[in-house]
DNA sequence: AATGAATGAGGTTTCATTCAT
DNA sequence: TATGAATGAAACCTCATTCAT
């Protein structure tokens, strides 16, 4: 079966690869300019083959998503599973977190917010809707818990786990978004400077002082 | 003159309605759904008067966005004329203008928020592009002054003005754009409690305390 | 009634504008190029004023070239008119009037060219074009009947006296039609050095020695 | 391979048509109405096809001219090629060659004529323009050396033979002129025997005597 | 499995012309 | 008389997707 191994392997190596070419594309030109055509170029396959793995468009930019998305899930389920080690420092851990997500491909990472601000979901079948739904509440809870853990050990103050999850959650999105913003005007940015005066606000309103 | 006042007067009534007309049609069906005849269609013109209005698509949205730019550069300025008598409640009136914003008008600020997320900015023309630009800077600037009187009366904690602007405006952002993709999602949402939580955390972070 | 006349030349002024304006436009973009918005612009009217004037844009230029060939009318009739004086010089005179006729209005000769040679013509409502048919038909007549005089005297070659004048008619058309295609080239031309040896040639070939 | 030669064979073919249908319409209606819906109704295809072997509706036009113009290239070149042997009645030759040329594809003669006397060489792309440019100075370059052969051998007058090509030159397409604005006036035409008296008076004016 | 070719649906924009003032 | 505003009709072109090979 060594034959049959290798075609599935090959064939994942493939999906792989037009999702890695339209988050490119995106990148580069946005989605609106990112065409199946463009994908497929830079995947050096043909139009058509691209249809073999996804059945349309909105299928590779969501299937990118998800896999990111999977990523992400397992930074916080670490995070989550230390939690009693790491006590007190585990906002600080979130945030470091935070940024390695951010900084291992801020590219999807772009394309996903894209998605989610745009009315792009509303639009999506049914299916592919539930699997961004699926994916992204299975790291909200994950987020949540996190924050409870932090309330009820009393390191952090006392609110709803899941407005706290929010605010926390808000702190990154913002961040992302500006330097996106600024990018797309052209300017430069420094973001490990914003980066750093959030974290320093946020975790001096979040975490207890005895 | 009184007749060519009165074509002014509904000259300038019906740019609005079709700005208006457009970003209803983007709040429903987001930007690349959102077709010059629909638009038209919405406004009760043909789709050929738009263009006696607006030479391109991209312009519609770009006026409205500064436009919207343009309502709240008068909230900042208003809340910067008058720093002297707020003086520690800054922030707070500051966040409050924030919200003001946000419910001015959610529809064009989503858009906005869009056309910064997307990578649309980078394929606009130089002068729409400038448009906007210019537009973001004032508002930024305004920011910036308000964060740097506050660290400088020696209300808020010391640190550089500017990236404080940066941190206060992404966490609204972050605010905004979680609003958003709950609703693309279908989910219900306590902005307000967020909201009130967020400022919670923020001040605690901000203002000094003797 | 001076006020009416004066109304009447104003009047008669401004379709002299159009036209020329129509002409223009024509000469330095082409006909497809040619929009009512920019006849309107050159002869500082309203687009809707043109309307006043001409009841289609078509109509424009048939009165336009109408009216150039009514000039070329009358240069042929005076030859005719003085063939008895001419005698033999009458097809040197012939092509005197021909580059007269030329320099006179080059611009509307080019746009006569281009009308016969689109079918521009066939979709032309039936009355306009038997405005050009009519003009037309009058001026080959006349040529025809000078090269009957020519043959009839003996000066000329014996043939018939309509092909001929088609012969040397076309030699003409060509001769334009060769300069204008050179001009939109964007290459030079010795128009003159062209025109005498055209002459030369015809005239060999025409005229009867003795 | 045979399959891709098929292939290779059937897209050819499939220009061909397109550019068959193009003229076609073009004769019956001009370039103005002459639509890519029209062209591909022709054509049995469906808009976009036209596409794919064309990247405007220009570029199908300015094709067919260069084809056909390689065309003529060869009968020029094949009357050069055979001077020595017509010697002085390399005039008749030509003349025949021009008669053959226009009867071989009238119609898209009267496009490219069309496309000469339009202004609309001057707005096409620079890559289209030079095209055309091309392959009628290769042309132009054969007429002309053809009637420097005929001075030189002193079979013609002695003259400037650049001149004496673009006389020769003038004279067919004042001809092709004056046949296309009778069609389009819808009057009949008695080419062959303009033709005739046409080469009688220009063979007098040209070939010397004893 | 892979692809060249074909296409339907739809997008933005232009323009001659009409109409109310 | 003159015109600003409005529009229907149509043009060119693009793109996601399907299909035959």
């Amino acid at each position: 079966m060594a034959i049959e191994d290798r075609r599935e392997k090959e064939k994942a190596w493939r999906r792989e690869l037009i999702l890695k070419s339209a988050i490119e594309i995106y990148t580069e030109e946005g989605y609106h300019a990112t065409t199946m055509e463009k994908i497929a170029q830079r995947a050096e396959l043909s139009r058509a083959t691209l249809y073999l793995y996804f059945r349309t468009k909105d299928e590779i930019f969501v299937h990118a998503i998800v896999s990111l998305s999977e990523f992400f899930h397992e930074l916080l389920k670490d995070i989550y599973d230390r939690r009693f080690v790491l006590k007190d420092t585990i906002l600080e851990e979130l945030w470091k977190s935070f940024q390695k997500f951010y900084f291992h491909d801020p590219k999807t990472i772009n394309a996903t917010l894209y998605f989610h601000q745009s009315q792009m979901i509303m639009n999506l079948p049914e299916e592919l809707r539930l699997m961004l739904d699926r994916t992204g509440s299975k790291n909200y809870e994950m987020l949540w818990k996190i924050m409870e853990f932090g309330i009820n050990e009393g390191y952090f103050v006392e609110c709803n786990p899941k407005t706290l999850a929010e605010v926390v959650w808000t702190s990154f999105l913002g961040i992302i978004h500006l330097e996106n913003s600024k990018k797309a005007m052209g300017r430069k940015n420094h973001l490990d400077i914003t980066w750093a005066l959030a974290y320093t606000i946020l975790s001096k309103g979040i975490i207890k002082k005895e």
